[in-house]
DNA sequence: TGCGTTGTTTTGAATGATTCAAAACAACTG
DNA sequence: CAGTTGTTTTGAATCATTCAAAACAACGCA
């Protein structure tokens, strides 16, 4: 059946990333999983239904764990505590709301990734770009005009 | 003199923007003028050479009423304190170390903000875009190879 | 199948940048 | 120069995140 083929699926990208199998880890990669960006607090919540009696501190080590096996991806927006979504891989951006720090995806820019080549980069070696839109959400926009 | 004029200058932006002409603000100003990227703290010791006795929490206060008036700009990279430069105005983006958190300037790369402009707005009404490259800076590739 | 090694989770506490709140104070207006 | 309003100070609190050490479990190998 389906979850059972997700569950595979994770155990085995678990795996292929050196990492061992534990319930944790599955029940974070599965929380997170589809459901936009959370953060660890969040992330604690979900997971706890079905692990109930996991500690928040557990989440902490998995994200951090699964962030860096790139089996997750960790956003950071200042202002706000950071959140993990599961689209990893592609190059996509966000928009964070200035308001409620809500975010969503946004595929990435006009064209072709144009601001992903710095003009000098200082001596940089530079491994990533990060582009974050800033407005307000649609909900903050209608809330108070 | 040079400095009266500086000194003058930042009193006329002060008052243009609103704000009371004091002590405080016209040294964090000055500290932060032309010195790169300081956060809270630096700000602080640098202020404290000529206004010792000023608190921390000033610092704060000033950093936050200059950054909201556009007086200075504030930068929070995930992982490091938020830091405060001089250089308003254009959309200029930063390169920031992984290992150490040193900041540098990149000039906007193509032509001008070429990705202020998002394909999706997912219904934000979009204020600002941000660009932030990561990598190691030159210091710390020397250091560890 | 069982044991040891190594990595993971738990528990409990600490950290540190930043913010909150109220009182003392100073800049600007008239 | 006095009143009002905004600013600075003082002192404490917040909260996401990390640190450290002990208890525990997954996986490889015998």
């Amino acid at each position: 059946m389906a979850t059972e083929n997700r569950h595979e699926q994770a155990e085995a990208r678990l795996r292929a990333a050196g990492l061992k199998v534990t319930a944790p880890r599955l029940a974070v990669l599965d929380a997170v999983s589809g459901n936009g960006h959370l953060d660890a607090d969040a992330v604690h919540t979900r997971v706890m239904s079905h692990l109930p009696g996991i500690s928040l501190q557990s989440v902490y080590n998995v994200l951090g764990a699964l962030a860096e096996a790139e089996l997750l991806r960790k956003i950071d927006p200042a202002g706000s505590a950071a959140r993990y979504e599961s689209r990893t891989g592609d190059n996509h951006h966000h928009l964070v709301c200035t308001e409620c720090g809500a975010v969503a995806d946004v595929d990435c820019v006009v064209g072709e990734s144009p601001c992903l080549t710095p003009s000098n980069t200082g001596g940089f070696a530079i491994t990533t770009a990060e582009v974050t839109f800033w407005g307000r959400c649609a909900a903050c926009q209608a809330a108070s005009g």
